[in-house]
DNA sequence: TACCAGGTCCTCG
DNA sequence: CGAGGACATGGT
């Protein structure tokens, strides 16, 4: 089965996700939105990177836990974020585990923006992808997930994201599966260069991925079962 | 209780 | 390179 199918297959049943989610002006709690691909400002945009890293291993309701709690002391960009103490960040970001290593991410992240792109994220991300990528990259902390994931939903640039659950995707799918760009250059060559389907299509993986395909899957009612190696398996 | 979650870094061989 | 371990909380 190939991507474009599968794409439509996984919308047809789950419709739009509304990726990334971000917290509303004013309030203090990210919320999904559909119809609605990309940040509004640059708060947005920022907060999509923290949530990216925040997100690194870690269950998306635990990062909820963290960015109410940075929301709560006020802090949702990345001058607040460098204006607090290593202790009292590492206290507020602690529901979404591994809160040492993320205090300094973010940290390093946000000094690296503030110092050398004092006009923000946005117009960071508006440089020339490959560069842009590499100069990402290069930040401690932020691994070729994280990286793609802020180019694509914080920057609107065409990248595919692929992450655990696409890998798990692709190889009971039959697809290319041994290394994140293995997948990633899989994906990208068969699919238009659409940052509405690149983000879309993410999204759907990772409902498809809690819902179904989970590392034990459950197949029963699964859109994909049809073409799908592990077809036969239920919980 | 044990396993898992929208990874990344470091160290070895 | 690539495999293996460390990093950590909260939900089921």
């Amino acid at each position: 089965m190939k991507p474009l199918k599968v794409y439509n297959l996984l919308l047809l049943r789950f419709g739009p996700q509304g990726w990334w989610p971000v917290t509303p002006a004013g309030g203090n709690a990210p919320v999904y939105r559909p119809g609605k691909p990309k940040p509004e400002n640059e708060e947005q945009r920022q907060e999509i990177a923290f949530g990216a890293i925040l997100t690194q291993n870690t269950a998306w309701g635990n990062v909820e836990k963290a960015f109410f709690a940075l929301h709560s002391a006020g802090i949702r960009d990345a001058a607040g974020l460098l204006g607090t103490k290593p202790d009292f960040l590492r206290k507020l970001i602690r529901p979404s585990g591994y809160y040492v290593q993320k205090e300094k991410k973010l940290r390093g992240f946000c000094r690296y923006l503030c110092e050398n792109y004092p006009a923000g994220l946005g117009d960071w991300l508006k440089k020339p992808l490959k560069p842009l990528r590499q100069e990402l990259l290069s930040l401690w902390g932020v691994g070729p997930e994280t990286a793609d994931s802020i180019l694509l939903y914080a920057g609107g640039r065409p990248v595919f994201v692929v992450d655990a659950y696409t890998l798990r995707l692709a190889e009971r799918l039959g697809w290319p599966s041994g290394s994140y760009e293995k997948t990633q250059d899989f994906m990208a060559g068969n699919l238009p260069r659409s940052v509405k389907i690149y983000n879309e299509f993410h999204a759907l993986i990772v409902r498809l991925a809690k819902e179904r395909c989970r590392k034990k899957p459950d197949c029963r009612l699964c859109p994909l079962a049809k073409g799908c190696k592990a077809r036969f398996a239920v919980v």
